[in-house]
DNA sequence: CGGTTCATTGACGCCAGTCAATAGTAGTGG
DNA sequence: CCACTACTATTGACTGGCGTCAATGAACCG
């Protein structure tokens, strides 16, 4: 059972005492070398290379910088997003541990958008050269990382349908579900979490104003689905939450 | 130069004339087979299963269907939708000829959107695993078929910013450009083009209602940027749609 | 011809954006 | 310790863009 991501946060020591491999690391069951034996987890660990520390507001990449890796989260979380012509930035995503950084470049050849930490994490960078190589070696491995961008392209078609569809509510339910299954994943209580994320980056997100995630944190509060405490969330009823997500339940407008 | 669609719609005699092959296909250098040379070509050609004609409003695939192939358009028009627990349904993408239809079916193995023919169209089976077979044969295929998956995030993540960011004449500035720039890689005239989708599925697309699309094609024809005659378009004024869709350029409000 | 589907246009209302005032919080330096 | 600033969040009043509802028109087809 893994600690509280507060605890993993402070890793000077840990790092320093395990030896930084796949097999090693948390994550070894969501991230690429998902069902792995022991021999392929090793030659992925061979072409992997260094762990890099990005602190708080740090950027690990920005748009049109030449692609040379993917990013595996260690621990912490980041938020991607993109600038348009007018100046505007949009956040495309909230990623955490276990989670990949930088699918959009491959097909380019340059990044897509920027990714910023959120708080002090870590990263493994893995050449996508290399790994390419690899795939012809370990059809598992090809396997799963099509696995990992078809994911990718599920996850942003029910943001697509987040946006396109429903009402601020519904998208606010569908973000907190979100997450609440992710940590779930993750082996972390599912309904109480930190949001690391200001309020602003949740409503950037969500096609909404920071005035209106503020007006639904209270209103669901006050409905008694959820408590808030700054950025401590603790949901109270997932059912009805789950319920609104999916368009089944209405809000009582209030 | 390829002829405009309307003439291969009528394939009976193109496709017995000529053998069914990726050499002999006028997407094949947008589409799977990009960068082959002719060995490789040959080798995609054996895995490729039937020809499959879809004919208008006919459904390709549908959610939840076992996934076990990928389609690639070699002529006609497609929309991929998700219908949520509501019953409502949301367009996630219109496809046309060179373009791949599935890959957000390979995470959990099961489609995740149903495909419907727009027209009478065709598309070329290709069974996933035998791909995937090959890709340990042909890296530069492996290679272009990640690129093709990238694209595929990077274009869902434009239609994000899209229903996020930007007010309903942005949304149809853009769609419009994304349109004619497709037609235009593709041989035909990026200002002449037919919308083979209904008001209904451009709205539903974009986020608005059918009414929004109809007053906004009256506003634009009123400005002058475009003529429309049922679903026969016309771009006038590519400058200030690009502008548009750009947010660099706001529309008068009239 | 009449029925059906699709598109256009107008009147009205509502949801969420905008603007603005206030409060809480974190960080800095005296 | 407090004072000061900068930033983030909350709450209210008002506005406007787009949805909703409804009527009409155009195209298609048996």
């Amino acid at each position: 059972m893994p600690q509280p991501l507060t605890y993993i946060a402070t890793p000077a020591q840990t790092i320093s005492a395990l030896k930084a491999s796949c097999a090693n690391c948390s994550m070894h069951q969501l991230c690429l070398p998902m069902g792995l034996d022991e021999g392929d987890i090793n030659r992925l660990d061979q072409i992997i290379g260094r762990r890099r520390r990005i602190l708080r507001d740090e950027r690990l990449y920005k748009m049109d910088d030449p692609f040379r890796n993917l990013y595996a989260i260690r621990f912490g979380h980041f938020k991607t997003f993109q600038i348009n012509a007018g100046g505007e930035t949009h956040i495309t995503g909230f990623q955490m541990a276990g989670e990949l950084l930088g699918m959009d470049a491959i097909s380019a050849d340059r990044h897509h958008c920027d990714a910023v930490a959120l708080e002090d994490s870590e990263v493994c960078e893995i050449p996508f050269s290399r790994l390419e190589e690899l795939f012809g070696e370990i059809p598992r491995l090809l396997h799963h990382f099509h696995r990992i961008m078809s994911q990718e392209i599920m996850r942003e078609q029910n943001v697509m349908l987040l946006l396109g569809n429903m009402r601020a509510e519904q998208r606010f339910a569908a973000f907190l579900v979100n997450l609440s299954s992710r940590y779930a994943a993750r082996g972390y209580s599912p309904t109480s979490f930190q949001l690391r994320m200001s309020r602003e980056d949740i409503g950037n997100y969500l096609g909404l104003t920071i005035e209106s995630i503020s007006r639904l944190l209270s209103r669901f509060k006050k409905q008694g689905w959820m408590e808030v405490d700054k950025r401590e969330v603790r949901l109270l009823d997932s059912t009805i939450l789950k319920a609104l997500a999916a368009g089944t339940e209405n809000c009582t407008p209030m």
